[in-house]
This record gives structure tokens, C-alpha cells and sequence, in this order.
DNA sequence: ATTAGCACTCGAACGTTGTGAGTGCTAGAG
DNA sequence: CTCTAGCACTCACAACGTTCGAGTGCTAAT
């Protein structure tokens, strides 16, 4: 009893199902893949794979469809396929012309959820040091200001913030003009210290904590980080695989962020090129039926930032992990020449 | 044959509808509908508003159920009901500690989205008339340009533009100087034909034009108009009204967002309080199966922004439109006074 | 170790039947 | 002229039984 052809039978039964999306039985095995053994000898390896685990028949009298271990084998022992010549050319064309951050972002995401055909999912790019180029503040009502930083690399943080206490329009322009002294072609750790030992200078200037604490946070590129999701009638698509209502809680839980966010943050800690959750993986409720394929952009260690597809766990593995890893790079080109 | 008897079992066949989502017979109108006459009766007044397209049966021997045309001489004769006390607390609890423009368009829809258990949709709002506070300007690359708009209320427009030709960082300097002055403390109106003459003063200026445009459509609030929707698991829950496959389509236009806002402007344009548009009456296949019930806030005239719940045409109208219209009336609250 | 053969299981598809909700119509009462 | 009672009729739907076949596990032979 071949190792091989055993591990060859999982991946037949893999793709089987995956592009029938039915059970798949060991006569009609035996006649598609070319494994040269007779069905018989296919059902004794089926027996030992659901031994193990990897796959499992709906009832009684039907074929096998894998587990959740089934795929992870899978996707484990595959490599991830090469990106068809059209999809390259796609890539290619539909982000290169795009004007702005904001718009890569939105390009990225629509694009990969056409390939994939998929959910997919962009973090936006965690922001690089750079120096700070100006801050505007502008006094909103009496105790109330709205804090601009523009860094030199093009972007544009914004927060709204509450004083200390009511400030004049002459003390709001005082300290506007020093924080901006202080602050401007500094980097953002050069620029913490400098600030505080203003604020600390002056007992004058205690309202204006919170500006500073803004501007600082402003100038790391903001505090909220957000992903962007397209395609999401792609999961009615599949309707079928889940359950039709496993597709709320999926919605939810794209529209809530928090639990999105901390999935790919678990994932880039595994530091992989591409990685791959299944199902029961994610540990959430709401994306038990559900796979998810990520890779890291633009940086390493912390810098990094995310994008994925994620789709039902009966998704086709090697097809995704391409497309993925292609816009992933190409990703990664784009924010790094900017 | 009373007239108002026959409004009666149209409304009483349109909420028995809502709230079993099952045909509704002559038998069990006569049951609990308090109309004081018997099934006979009401099954002749069903013939009448049958040949008059307000009700159809789905096959033969079943109840009635209303057409779009039923539901729209519905919601034409209901007045909006009143909004229940829980619901209004939580509009001003949840709106009320909003920090930010953002901020509160994100809770509005959120918000929105819970009170009806529908689709909410917000349009962020235009902008009002406001003067210029400064206008920042990063030369990014030799030939293109980041161009900030502040606005004294608040607002920051951020666009990238691809100058003309070639800049030195001299001639970008003296341009930026040049804009701030003419710009800063000027509206949008006064604002544009200054910086026209600034820009045919001297040929040298040539290259500005993208910059000055970018500055123009910046002050003026920007040219893309934004929706954000909440709640899309809202239309799973209803998947037994539409046919679980209409579901992928209006997703696919909330993301699309241009037919979406084709028709929230459409139903700015009928100027009422609270529009609803049932069904085909929208003209979009996507939405064909699908009521909004939507209403300005902010403003009036071009100024008005548009908020609104989108679901399945079997919808409870009255307490939608009461929602709709409630939030609306605070949110115009919240915009104006900030 | 592999294969052919065989008995067995059980879901899905199909046909039949019964049931009841709901209808339209007619004739009579107010 | 309006309403009601009564009745025959229709037809989706559920329940039930049957058949069919894909797929299995096991055993004995190669």
C-alpha cells in the first residue's frame, strides 16, 4: 500500500469535489484519474484516509469529500499553481494606472475578488517612517480641534480631538505655530520626545495634550487600521456549499472588521509566504465553512500588511494561493516605488 | 361596495403578508381582521382589487398576496407610524457621542441598519460653502503633486494630480506660495475665477493647472460622491422572500454603488419627505425584487444628502419609513449645528 | 499487494394518493 | 343593490411506497 498513490487518491478526491462539488466515489476515481489501480484498491486506501481523518462520506451509500485535515494535507503537499498568462496581464493592467492610494487599495481588492472569484480582502498598507511635512490645526467651537498631519510620502492623516479646556483663538494660533516649529521634517519617533518636551516646557500649553498626542499618532499613520472587501455576492455564489445561511454571519463578521482583523493578524505571524486557514481553523463561528487564503504586502516583520481571499472551505487552493501571492507582489512593488 | 372596505382588506391582506410572509386567504381575513363582514364578502372585494392589479395569487387555489402596485397604493394611503420610544432613545444614545463626520455617518448606518433589520445605506454629505483654511501641496516624483484642501469646517480633501511638465522644487515652492495666497480665506465660489487669473497672469504657471483644478473640486468637497451600507446579512435573513439567488445582484450594486446612487438622486429629486420605490418600480433588475425607502438629510435642494433602508418588497413600510425618517431628522441635526 | 465479484445500504427520484385551504359562482335574504 | 350562505371545484403540498443505482465493505482468488 503505496504512501504515494494513497496521498495521490486525497488530492484526486480533492479536486473532484471541488470542481463537482459532489461526493466523489472510488469507481468514478478509478476511471478519471489515471492511477492505474482498479477501484477496489482505491477503496482500501479510502478506508485508511477516513482512518486517518482526511476524509468523511455524507452517509451512508455516497462518496468521500474531505475534511477540514483532508484540505490541510492538501494544501500542505500542493504548490501553489503557476498564474494563467490572462490573469498576469490583468494584474498588470487594471493597478498600473491607478492615481492614489486609495485607489490601489480599491483596484487591488475588486481585482482579486475577479480572479479568485472569491471574497477578497485588503488591508490597508501600514504606513512607512517618514518625515512629517506639515500640521494643520484648525480650532472647531471653543474646545474642540481638527488635526491634519501630511507626511512627505503623500499621505493624509486626519482626527478630530477635545481640549483640555476652553482656549482662546490667540493661544490656539500660538501654540499651532510652535507645534508646527517642532514638529515639521521630523520622523515620527524623533518627533514624540520633541513634542512632550514642549508640552512639558510651559504649564500654558497643558490643554493641549490631546492635539499632541493626536499629532503623534497622525504622523504613525493613524490608529485605526481598516480593510476593504469586495465580492461578497460571491459567496451566494456558492450558496450551495454553505448552508445558505451560514452566509450571514460571514457578512456580519466582514462589516464588524475586528474579527477579520485579528484572523490576518494571526496569520502574518506565521511568518509564511502564503498562508492558508480551513474551516475549524479560524477558531470563529462565523468562519467554520470557511477558508481563508492571505500573504503579507509591502514590509516585513510588523510593517507588514495583508490581503486574502476567503471563500467556502470548498475553494480551489492552488488557484487562490496564486492569485493571492501574484497580487501580493504586485502590491508590494507599487507601495514600495511611491 | 364600500371603497373603504376594499382599502381595508388591501391593508389588511399587505400586513397579514409582512408579517407571516404567507398568502393570505379570504377565510382567515374574515377570522382576524375585524371588518365585520364574512369571507364571501371579502372574496369579492379580493376579485375587485385583483382586476384592478393591486393583489395577485401565486397559483390557484392560494391566498392573495400584494403587487407592487398593491404595496405602493399602500404606503401612499398609510401615514409613517410612530416611532417606538426604545427606538428613539437609541437614536440619540448612539448618535449623540459621535467624535467625527466619519464617525457619525459610520453610526448612522450601523444604527439604521438595526432599527429597520434592513439594508442601510448612507450618502456621506456634501459639503457646505466654506472657507479655505490652507491648501498643502507635496511634490511627490518630479512631475506629480499631492494637493490637501482644509476647509474651516473641518473637512480635508486630499487628491493626486500629474502636473503638466516637469517641476523644479524652486518653482513648485513658489507656486504652492502663490495658491495659498490667493486661496486661503476665500470660498469655493469667490476662490475659482481668482485662481483662473493667477494662472493666465504668467505662462510660467502652465504646469499648475491640474493643481489648480485639484484645488477647486477640492474646496468644493470633492467630486466623489460615497455611500456606505450596513447590515448586508439582513438580506440572508429575508432569503425566503427573494429567491435565495436575487441576493447576489444587490450586493453586487451596493458595491457597484453608481446604480445606487442613480437612484437615491432619482428619488432626491421627488422632493418628498420619505420616498419609497417598491420593486420594479426602481428600473433596475438588481433592485427588482427590492423596496428603499429612503429621505434627505442636511439640506435642501442640491444640497441634500440622501440616507436610506433597502430590503425585500414584502417590508413593514410603516415602521421603515419611521425610521428612515427618524434618523434622518437627527442626523440633519447633528450636520447643521457642527 | 491487488483485484474481481458480490451482497448490502441508503439517499434521491418518481408516482400515487389524500387532504385542505382557498376560490368562484349561484341563489336567496335584507 | 349589497351581503351572505352554500357548494362544487382546483390544485399545491405532504405523506407514503417503490424503484434505482451509486457506492460501500468484505471475501476469496491471483
Amino acid at each position: 500500500m503505496s504512501e504515494d498513490r494513497r496521498r495521490a487518491v486525497l488530492h484526486a478526491i480533492v479536486e473532484g469535489y471541488v470542481s463537482t462539488s459532489e461526493p466523489v466515489g472510488s469507481k468514478a476515481l478509478a476511471d478519471t484519474a489515471h492511477l492505474g489501480v482498479s477501484s477496489a484498491t482505491i477503496r482500501n486506501d479510502m478506508a485508511a484516509l477516513e482512518e486517518e481523518g482526511l476524509i468523511a462520506q455524507p452517509h451512508t451509500s455516497a462518496g468521500r469529500i474531505p475534511t477540514d485535515a483532508g484540505y490541510r494535507r492538501f494544501v500542505d503537499h500542493v504548490a501553489s499553481a503557476a498564474l494563467q498568462a490572462p490573469h498576469k496581464r490583468a494584474i498588470t493592467t487594471f493597478l498600473s494606472d491607478a492615481v492614489d492610494l486609495n485607489d490601489v487599495v480599491e483596484r487591488s481588492v475588486r481585482l482579486l475578488s475577479q480572479l479568485t472569484r472569491q471574497v477578497a480582502v485588503v488591508q490597508y498598507p501600514s504606513p512607512r517612517e517618514s518625515q512629517v511635512r506639515r500640521v494643520e490645526l484648525v480650532r472647531i467651537g471653543v474646545d474642540r480641534a481638527l488635526v491634519v498631519v501630511v507626511s512627505a510620502d503623500a499621505r493624509v492623516e486626519q482626527s478630530t480631538v477635545t481640549l483640555g479646556r476652553d482656549v482662546t483663538e490667540v493661544e490656539f494660533e500660538d501654540a499651532a505655530r510652535a507645534i508646527n516649529e517642532v514638529t515639521v521634517g521630523r520622523t515620527p519617533t524623533t518627533l514624540a520626545p520633541a513634542l512632550e518636551v514642549w508640552l512639558q516646557r510651559d504649564r500654558q500649553h497643558e490643554w493641549a495634550a490631546p492635539v499632541v498626542e493626536a499629532v503623534i499618532t497622525g504622523a504613525r499613520g493613524g490608529t485605526v487600521e481598516r480593510v476593504v472587501f469586495a465580492g461578497a455576492s460571491n459567496l451566494t455564489r456558492a450558496a450551495n456549499d454553505f448552508e445558505t445561511d451560514a452566509i450571514g454571519p460571514v457578512l456580519d463578521a466582514l462589516e464588524e472588521q475586528v474579527v477579520l482583523l485579528r484572523l490576518l493578524h494571526e496569520m502574518a505571524a506565521e511568518g509564511r509566504d502564503v498562508s492558508v486557514r480551513i474551516g475549524a481553523e479560524n477558531g470563529e463561528d462565523a468562519f467554520s465553512r470557511t477558508s481563508i487564503v492571505a500573504a503579507g504586502y509591502g514590509g516585513s516583520g510588523d510593517a507588514v500588511s495583508l490581503l486574502g481571499a476567503l471563500g467556502p472551505t470548498r475553494m480551489d487552493y492552488p488557484g487562490t494561493m496564486a492569485a493571492v501571492r501574484a497580487v501580493a507582489r504586485y502590491l508590494s512593488r507599487i507601495v514600495e516605488t511611491e
